[in-house]
DNA sequence: CCGAATTATTGATCTGGTTCACTATACAAA
DNA sequence: TTTGTATAGTGAACCAGATCAATAATTCGG
């Protein structure tokens, strides 16, 4: 683990801050309450938790009727298929929530595991909505079709791409979610291995592995381990356009 | 235009259903409201409209606050990229919703185009929240919820599979949607042209081409026109497991 | 701090699917 | 009907990315 994350985690757990003064207010899912509305939630549903590294948040098929938001750290979703083939349908970072797709029929449709030590808020739904908040319910929708949108983001990554494209299409969306969050965008960490990125971006990872090493030959970017350094936004961009 | 849509279309035009006796209500919004729910939405939301072919339902970062209820026909929805290209996210058949990408912000993702005469029903969503029905909310959650896992799921198809398995499980999720829609799940038309077909799977329109060959050639399928006919169910499942 | 195990990189070869070029069929308008 | 245009199918050459193989670098448990 990597000292920044450790120390917010130690942070969190020390004095577990409620909804109303939680960080990401303004993208979780009390946004927009009345404060009223927030007590309400900080008595129902939320439920910090510290997550080791491949730890299991939800596992595929298995109820579940909470949302999770990503406070510190990271996850990864995917499936198993029918030869036992892991295939990584999507990463989350801070900030994000997991657990949405789980809400038609109250169970997941994929296994969510932490990339690195990780603490996610548990919000247990069923509690939420028997407050029967509109505008709580609303967030969620807001949130849902932004997701909707995202999806349709990546879909286009994927398909008519070259390899290159999808691998600096993916780093952009990082550095997109970064900086959306407060941090640099040109400078983060990448939680995942090369098999991870390459399983999501349905490449092989050798592929993954030559486009970083022409990348870093031609300046767009450096890498020291895991930390990753974009030095030429406006290039990286142009190449995906 | 085929027989069958246009005396749907007729029909439809002839009667113009209440939500309170539509033949989707299981599927839309208004399921599950109380009657007196279902009267509101009646009077405030619905607008049912028929389409030409080729009719532009709504367009890319154009202002959206409704959704849209397929009643017959079908229609693709697409992005056009900075170098011009058209590239389709989503088909959508009878039954399904369109435009729920646009809740986020207002403005809708992407263009949607009808493929063939089609009558949809409007839903204006500003209205419907204006009422605060927290079990129509509920219902639009669920249906988010359910595209989302079936984004996952279109995602599979797409990354790590070879050209004949995107092909074939492209029209196994037709066929899948036919079955659900009370409609033959081994034969039915294909709407949309191979050049569709290859634009959203990310492939070129001869191995589309290629494939339905080779899949005939098999007796796998057949196709007149743009009926395709499915002989094997099991064995093209059997191909994508 | 050390050794084992996992992860990343690099090179050489091979192939599925694209591209290009052309023909055939379907369909709408005159 | 005929004619023009859009769509579908087929063949041959080529290439981006996969696969196979081997080595280097990291990470992690003891």
């Amino acid at each position: 683990m990597n000292q920044i994350n450790n120390s917010v985690d130690e942070m969190t757990m020390r004095t577990p801050i409620q909804c109303s003064q939680c960080s990401m207010q303004s993208i979780c899912v009390p946004a927009g309450l009345v404060p009223s509305d927030v007590e309400i939630l900080d008595k129902s549903s939320r439920e910090p938790h510290l997550y080791n590294k491949r730890s299991v948040v939800f596992s595929e098929d298995r109820p579940l009727t909470s949302v999770f938001a990503i406070k510190s750290g990271s996850v990864k979703c995917y499936t198993i298929d029918s030869n036992g083939k892991q295939q990584i349908t999507s990463f989350h970072l801070v900030g994000d929530i997991v657990g949405l797709e789980a809400l038609a029929n109250g169970k997941a449709s994929t296994y969510c595991e932490t990339l690195e030590t990780s603490m996610l808020c548990e919000i247990k739904l069923n509690k939420l909505f028997a407050q029967e908040l509109p505008k709580v319910e609303n967030n969620l929708l807001q949130l849902m079709s932004r997701r909707l949108a995202n999806c349709s983001k990546h879909y286009l990554n994927i398909v008519n791409t070259s390899a290159e494209q999808k691998v600096i299409a993916f780093l952009l969306s990082i550095s997109t979610h970064m900086h959306q969050h407060g941090l640099s965008r040109n400078e983060y960490r990448l939680p995942m291995t090369r098999t991870d990125i390459a399983n999501y971006l349905g490449l092989a990872v050798e592929t993954v592995s030559r486009i970083f090493t022409s990348l870093k030959e031609e300046s767009l970017i450096d890498t020291k381990q895991s930390i990753l350094t974009i030095n030429n936004l406006n290039a990286l961009e142009r190449r995906v356009a």
